[in-house]
DNA sequence: TGCGGACGTGTTCAGCCGAACACATCGTAG
DNA sequence: CTACGATGTGTTCGGCTGAACACGTCCGCA
C-alpha cells in the first residue's frame, strides 16, 4: 500500500501532530529528512493523500484527520469476515472503527497503519484460548513458525489459525482437535499475525 | 476570572481545534467576530495566553494547551496483586494506568470510576480461557452467581476465581482441576467482577 | 527499448501569518 | 484628575507556507 518512504513521512507526520497539535510543514519534512529541496516532501505528502491517509486540513497544512491524532491512539479497523483480497487501509469494508492505546499491546508508533482487528468466529482456536466473540488484533507483516495468523483460505474467508511447518510446507493448524489441518495447496495469503486479544465478558 | 469577551474568543478555538485540529488564525477570529483589525484578535490572544489557558503551539500559532478534546477515554488504574484492604481509587499504589475506550467492552460512561485492572498471575482459570499474565478489568459491583470476580482470600492477596454457590455458601472455584475449591469461612470479599480481558501475544 | 512511477534538486512566487507601532475610546480604581 | 486595563482601528514588515515549473535519476514493466 505505502511505500517505505511514505510510511516514514507518514511516521513523523503522525508524531509531530500528536505532539503538539499541528502538523509539520514541508519545510520541517524537508529538515527532517535532509531534503535539499521542498518539493521532495510536497510529492510524498501528495502521493499520500492520493492513497487518502492524510488531507489538507485548512486548505493549506497538510495532516492526518483530527480523530486520527487523538493523543496517542491507534484507530484500528475492526472487520467481521474478510471478503476475498486483503484487508487494506481502506476502512470503507470495515465494521466499525475501535481506538486504544499501543503501550497495552507493546506496539511501537509505526505499527499503526499495519493494525487491524478481526471479530473471532467459531471454536477452532479455543485451544488456544481464542474464544468465539473475542476481538484479535492483528499486525500485517511476514508471519514465523508458531505464530497465530489472519490467513485467507479457499479464497473467501480469513480464518484464525496456527502457522506450523512440516517440512517446508506450511499448514495451518486449528488448535481444536476437532477442526483438521489445512495445507494450503498454492501460496499461503497472510494477512496479519495476532498481536493482541480482547475479550468481552458481560 | 475571563472577561466575556475573552470568554467568546476562547470559545471560538476551543471549537474551531476540536473541529479540525489547528486552531483558528488571528484573522479567522477577526474575522469571526468582525473586527476591522486583527489586533483586536491579538490582544485577547495576549491576555488568554497571560491568563494561561492558551499557549502558542508551535511558535506561532495560538491555541490550546490541554487537549481537552480527548475522547471518552477512561483512565483504569492496572495493579500487579493487590496486598491487604480494598483496592480503592487511590491510585498510587497502581503498578501502571492504562486509557481505553469503554465502548471495548460495552461500558456506560458511570462505570468509569468502577473499574480497575489486574495483571493475572498463576494458571487457576485457564479453563475459563484467562491465562498468566493477561490483563484483567474488572468492575467493582456486587457480584452474581457465576460470576469470575477478584476476591480477596486470607487477607493478603487478590486471585481471580469464579463465584458459585452450594446451597448458601458461596465458594470460589478455580477454572483449573489442579486447584480446590476455596470455601470463604467469613464474609466474602469481593473487590471487582471480570467485564473484559486483554492479552498481549507478542 | 520506451514508458511511467517513485524519488529528488533548484528556484520563484503570491499569500497568509504573527508581530509591532501608533493611536482612540471607555470605565474604573486610586 | 490621572493612570491603567480592556477593547478596538489602521498600517506595515519580515518570515514562513504551499504551490508551481523545469529538470534529473533510478527501476520495473510491457
Amino acid at each position: 500500500m505505502l511505500t517505505e518512504k511514505q510510511e516514514a513521512i507518514l511516521d513523523f507526520v503522525r508524531a509531530i501532530q500528536a505532539e503538539r497539535g499541528i502538523p509539520p510543514s514541508t519545510r520541517d519534512i524537508q529538515r527532517q529528512f535532509g531534503y535539499a529541496s521542498q518539493n521532495a516532501a510536497m510529492n510524498h505528502l501528495r502521493a499520500l493523500a492520493k492513497k487518502g491517509v492524510i488531507e489538507q486540513i485548512d486548505g493549506r497544512t497538510w495532516g492526518l484527520k483530527a480523530r486520527l491524532v487523538q493523543a496517542h491512539l491507534f484507530t484500528v479497523p475492526v472487520y467481521g469476515s474478510i471478503p476475498a483480497g486483503r484487508p487494506t487501509a481502506e476502512e470503507q469494508s470495515a465494521e466499525e472503527t475501535l481506538q486504544l492505546d499501543p503501550s497495552l499491546f507493546g506496539l511501537p508508533a509505526r505499527a499503526a497503519n499495519r493494525l487491524w482487528a478481526l471479530r473471532v468466529r467459531g471454536d477452532s482456536m479455543t485451544g488456544a484460548h481464542i474464544l468465539d466473540g473475542d476481538l484479535a488484533l492483528l499486525e500485517r507483516r511476514e508471519p514465523r513458525a508458531g505464530d497465530i495468523i489472519a490467513a485467507l483460505v479457499n479464497g473467501t474467508e480469513t480464518t484464525l489459525k496456527r502457522l506450523l511447518y512440516r517440512g517446508r510446507a506450511a499448514i495451518l493448524h486449528a488448535e481444536n482437535p476437532r477442526y483438521a489441518d489445512i495445507v494450503p495447496e498454492s501460496g499461503l495469503e497472510c494477512q496479519g499475525v495476532l498481536v493482541g486479544l480482547i475479550r468481552r465478558t458481560t
